[in-house]
RNA sequence: GGCGGCGUAGCUCAGUCGGCAGAGCAGGGGACUCAUAAGCCCCGGGUCACUGGUUCGAGUCCAGUCGCCGCCA
């Protein structure tokens, strides 16, 4: 009936522990699944860990445990982050879990069927101290030597399963070239069709059972496993039921395929853009409608390590949504740069986002329009007059805002939303100083100029928060609630549109949405 | 080495079809007071990396140079 929307951050590696580059991903797709709930379409939005592979099993064996037990561990550090991060997620995939093990199976068990598996020769590099496969452009940056060990890699052969990239090439090489919004940004598309034009080759999709012990075995071949690409890729539509396996999760959520957005960091792209839709193609299933890939986070100016002290853990997450409030974080990851560039995370320029924007601007606006609400009207929105010229900057303000956000969100461009919301606080605050109600309060001739002054301060804040919404759920409620305007859940189109406050609405003053941070 | 992108005010960046260089932040000054000493107003000659070309006119188009970055080899 309405209108399905899907989207997907990657499963993240359970061998990492979350850190700013998880988070950014996923509040991104938090606030794309918010909006486009709140607009009334149909939401699912995913999220999950990749738990298979050598690492984990080698980490687990060196902590004595079960590559399962670890997994457990550290998918909880996930898990705890979301919730604090107030991700909205309606399901949590772990690709150990048998819903997505038995439906890899099948996935690779109809590739075969189809003919888009073969039986070939792997060939490549090999740590033999690391017990670990290396490709060809690590192995040449380590000038062939393990850079751990610094020993001299081993090329090493065997046999096993490839797909036919190579047949699809074309296909998806002409589908990106019909559909530009297919990879985004427009500078990672073109990276990926000049990449495609110099030819691929086929992709090797199984490893020995003996060099990679934890993984889904391949239905066609006890002696080997599904590599990564596979088992890891497919999980965006393991987790809706896709395909039929004969378990209670068939076709569960098959409606929501293909996703909308798959959000991805520039790091994963070709894998993302390349491999998964040719797999998808030779299963016969639609290509996502976009795969946005967005970009890397440094720290006070530097890559982030651990031994510069500058490393955006979960811990040092925690400690700055405690300073601030995790609306604040999200606002800053989306405000501050434009999704898809690079961007640098620093304590001082948080600060000066926050005091800039959120304090003198939105806060300070919400303050002022409900305290003379309050002064002036007995704590009640009044009834507008008519508009005039001075409240043209501000209802375009708000059209420019109320017009543009949809297709701002479409297009993962936050900070554009961002930015719009932010003028139209503007726009209202210099139509306070301009109209002074202040001034008009003292005099009763001029009561109704005042109820359209104040009316059209109260419905341009409203229209502020209800947009700054999706970004920051909680403060945004606080803000609505201190206006009235919170009431049952309405659609956006009516909650979104000029005019939805009701006068007479009680508004009250309550704590600052922003306290001004020295 | 190949392909692509970028280089604009102290900082971050916008500049669509070529038509008098812009915004935000930071900095300086001012008038106000409803408000979180917040908000508002005023203050920007920056060789638009460099060189040459096309054009009546180039930040914008073309060629080359330098620097940075991405993807690939």
């Amino acid at each position: 009936m309405t209108d399905p929307y899907y989207v997907t951050t990657p499963i993240y590696y359970v061998n990492d522990v979350p850190h700013i580059g998880h988070a950014y991903t996923t509040i991104a797709a938090d606030v794309l699944a918010r909006f486009f709930r709140s607009a009334g379409r149909d939401v699912r939005f995913l999220t999950g860990t990749d738990e298979h592979g050598v690492k984990i099993f080698k980490a687990a064996a060196e902590k004595g445990k079960q590559p399962r037990e670890l997994a457990d561990e550290v998918v909880e550090h996930f898990r705890r982050l979301w919730k604090e991060l107030e991700i909205s997620n309606d399901d949590f995939i772990r690709t150990t879990e048998p819903r997505h093990e038995a439906r890899v199976r099948e996935i690779v068990r109809r590739l075969v069927e189809r003919d888009e598996i073969y039986l070939g020769k792997y060939e490549g590099w090999y740590d033999e101290g690391q017990e670990e496969f290396v490709t060809e452009s690590t192995a040449r940056a380590n000038d062939y030597k393990s850079a751990i060990s610094g020993r001299d890699l081993v090329r090493y052969s065997e046999p096993s399963y490839h797909f036919r990239l190579g047949k699809w090439a074309p296909k998806l090489i002409e589908h990106i070239e019909n559909n530009p919004r297919f990879i985004q940004p427009d500078a990672r598309r073109n990276e990926v069709l000049s990449k495609l034009r110099q030819g691929v080759e086929d992709l090797c999709i199984s490893r020995q059972k003996q060099k990679l012990p934890w993984g889904v075995q391949m239905p066609n071949d006890p002696d080997h496993v599904v590599y990564v690409w596979v088992d890891a890729l497919s999980n965006y539509i393991t987790a809706l039921g896709i395909p039929d396996i004969g378990d209670e999760h068939d076709g569960e959520h098959a409606k929501y395929w293909p996703a909308d957005v798959q959000l991805i960091g520039k790091d994963i792209l070709w894998f993302h853009a390349v491999y998964w839709p040719c797999l998808l193609m030779a299963l016969d299933l639609p290509v996502p409608n976009c795969v946005f890939a967005h970009g890397w986070w440094t720290s006070e100016g530097r890559k982030m390590s651990k031994s510069l002290g500058n490393f955006i853990s979960r811990e040092v997450i925690a400690e700055i949504c405690g300073d601030y409030s995790v609306d604040v974080f999200r606002y800053y990851l989306l405000r501050t740069v434009a999704f898809g560039a690079d961007g640098d995370f620093s304590h001082e320029d948080l600060r000066q986002r926050y005091n800039g924007d959120l304090a003198n601007g939105v806060g300070n606006l919400l303050a002022r329009t409900v305290n003379m609400i309050v002064s002036y009207f007995d704590g009640k929105v009044p009834e507008p007059g008519e508009p005039g010229v001075d409240e043209r900057e501000v209802a375009g303000a708000a059209e420019d805002l109320t017009s543009s956000a949809e297709q701002a969100i479409e297009l993962c461009r936050f900070h554009l939303l961002l930015d719009k919301v932010n003028a139209l606080a503007d726009a209202t605050n210099r139509y306070i100083d301009s109209t002074q109600p202040f001034k008009l309060a003292k005099d009763p001739e001029q009561r109704e100029r005042l109820g359209t002054i104040l009316y059209t301060c109260a419905e341009a804040v409203r229209l502020v928060l209800v947009y700054l919404q999706p970004v920051m759920p909680a403060t945004a409620r606080r803000g609505l609630e201190q206006l009235g305007a919170t009431g049952p859940d309405r659609p956006l189109a009516e909650t979104g549109a000029w005019g939805a406050l009701a006068p007479g609405t009680p508004v009250h003053k309550g704590e600052s949405l922003f306290p001004r941070k020295t």
